[in-house]
DNA sequence: AATCAAGCTAACTTTTAGTAAGTACGCACA
DNA sequence: TGTGCGTACTTACTAAAAGTTAGCTTGATT
């Protein structure tokens, strides 16, 4: 009977920073522990699409249509669903114009331009290293 | 009827580096056409375990149920899971001794240690700056 | 008169992740 | 000597996420 038992203490870890809590712990940011928001937010920006739009939008400002044409592969639903979260996180601004034919603009907040340089770092040692990679 | 129709052209958008053809878009690597290999790459190491995994062995070789306890929260199905897709990408090195109870470590390779450690980057951005982050 | 474009959302289906349990073998405890 | 423990997995099954299709509104194009 194998199961994911919650296990209690998060730093039992010797490789681990100690923390005297589990709530300094969280404080501090530890993607190791399960209920850190930390894990959360990093699920958010390296999601499948959000990695992809937080590399475009550091190119400059975009539309809803715009994001769609450049990520190749991206539905309507997922681009939109994605933009949401990453608004919420506070890493997108949404402008919305109320026209017809709706115009609505998206671009990184300052936050989001850091964290998109992370990533583009990360997308970027891909990008050039892809001919070094096994390929199944 | 809305649907994502397969785009001939990777290269219509004008903030995107030109190519001469799809193929020469492929060999240099770019995350935004559908068919990128690098798109899948990206995919195995921003996977949700996929990070965790890598960020944990930048410390050192572990062991299978080290790894397990470490990374709070992760099922042994897909820790497995996820360090064959790391192996088969030439990422994660596996060691099998064949003695009872099984004893199998991992370790990064040179390529692993290269990703890993744009991915960590990345981790303590976030790790540092959780609390500047809008938590839903 | 029909089609397209914009930026979404709702309903439905497929793919993926997660959970529970099984396997093999030896060791320790009682 | 029998019950349970630890190791590194795999196999079924289920829950959650992602993908697909279609719908919306209004004006311009074909």
């Amino acid at each position: 009977m194998k199961k994911n038992g919650p296990i209690q203490s998060a730093n039992t870890d010797p490789q681990s920073a100690s923390y005297a809590s589990i709530t300094e712990a969280l404080a501090a940011g530890n993607v190791f522990a399960d209920q850190c928001p930390s894990r959360l937010i990093l699920n958010h920006v390296t999601s499948r699409w959000g990695v992809l739009v937080l590399v475009a939008l550091l190119a400059g400002t975009h539309r809803f249509s715009e994001l769609r044409r450049k990520i190749n592969g991206v539905s309507e639903r997922m681009l939109a669903q994605t933009l949401q979260t990453l608004e919420s996180d506070g890493f997108v601004a949404r402008y919305s114009l109320p026209v017809v034919p709706p115009h609505v603009e998206y671009k990184l907040t300052p936050l989001g331009i850091e964290v998109a340089e992370q990533v583009r770092n990360l997308v970027d040692w891909i990008e050039q290293n892809v001919g070094r990679i096994n390929l199944g």
